[in-house]
DNA sequence: CGCCCCATCCCCCGTAGCGGGGATGTTGCG
DNA sequence: CGCAACATCCCCGCTACGGGGGATGGGGCG
């Protein structure tokens, strides 16, 4: 009996992964947790699942920031990381931080299964599958502030009054944003934002 | 025993939302389909549900197109509308067509159970459940072009090339799409386009 | 038959946005 | 200790964008 814990803001997401986890019959959900900070309490109180399946981008603590501090106390416990959009960059910070696999979210459900089954045993199960890899990578803290902002129609000038800085330095870090995202313009940025799960509906 | 078909592009959600109401023991998921075209087909093919669940946008035929055609064949068929992002006007528009249902995606599992149970009895079955409105109405067929490629960084000009029209016309199209979105620059038209679910990451 | 929405096209004008530079201090990593 | 990335600030020049008009024709609905 596998025990499974799966973290992911997404209700939906959540309950659906469950109630497919559960039709294995050799695997068990045992949390199913919103968030990085519970998740790590969950681990503290109950001990570590078998295999914790985590979304990458969630409010609060990343999944990698999660990642860490699971591996901290359990440095043993096997993590699959979750990304909607999987980027190369990030396929190695989950290697670094000893994930044992990186999956892309539009992974179909058998293969998903198959990766935790492998995940719960030593395999070393790596998957990448298709990672349609950025620029140069992630947008710093400052700059995904102000792609939030772009993407509800504020100006430089309104973004430097909100942030308390310059409206040339807003500037510099738009410049950079499209650097990154490899765009010319706020609305492409913003669209691209969307479609790489920086920003989410 | 309720039948019920499924319609919705995603198959995550299709899947994980099959698993959750086979989990209802009065449930039983007849059909799960991608979209109206099949839908239609499916239920020609094997005899109308007791109960349809369908997402509103999807490719191809819309939910209310679908629906249209649905009731067509078979008027006394049972149709729950689901949406991402709730509107009034669509609520009218669901109700006008003869829909039973509207519930927006943000619902949890147990009142959507609730919700197709009734839809499965007589009961007048309409939820609502707070419709954040919005400005006019929604976009025309052409300002749903304009705001994709809008998304994707394009120029008044290259849009006017590619749709093979005068740039000026396409000015007139995003003002009409601003006007209806309630903002005054692309990259809020974008940002509000994917909250809506007009765009869809 | 009007009325409204859609799609098409046109003009003027001001400014915010973007490209392409350069500069400084801080921090963190090897 | 260097180097790179981040965050901050500045300037110049161009032009596409967005606000404000107005105009035409087609199609659907009462």
């Amino acid at each position: 009996m596998t025990k499974i814990m799966i973290v992911d803001d997404h209700p939906v997401v959540r309950d659906g992964m469950e109630a497919m986890l559960e039709n294995e019959s050799d695997f068990r959900v045992v949390a199913s947790v919103p968030d990085g900070t519970t998740a790590v309490e969950t681990c503290r109180r109950m001990g570590a699942p078998d295999v914790v399946v985590m979304d990458i981008r969630m409010p609060g603590m990343t999944g990698f920031e999660t990642l860490e501090k699971l591996k901290r106390t359990f440095p043993d416990i096997s993590v699959l990381l979750l990304a909607g959009m999987p980027l190369k960059v990030e396929v190695d910070e989950a290697r670094r931080l000893g994930a044992r696999g990186y999956l892309p979210k539009s992974l179909d459900w058998a293969k998903l299964v198959s990766a935790i089954r492998r995940a719960a045993s030593d395999d070393a199960t790596f998957i990448e599958e298709s990672c349609v890899d950025e620029k140069v990578g992630p947008l710093s803290p400052r700059e995904q502030e102000i792609i939030k902002y772009l993407s509800l129609g504020k100006t430089h000038e309104e973004m430097g009054i909100i942030f308390g800085i310059s409206p040339e330095t807003v500037r510099s870090h738009v410049k950079g944003i499209f650097r990154k995202l490899d765009c010319s313009n706020a609305a492409a940025a913003v669209g691209r934002a969307y479609e790489l799960g920086i920003l989410r509906a």
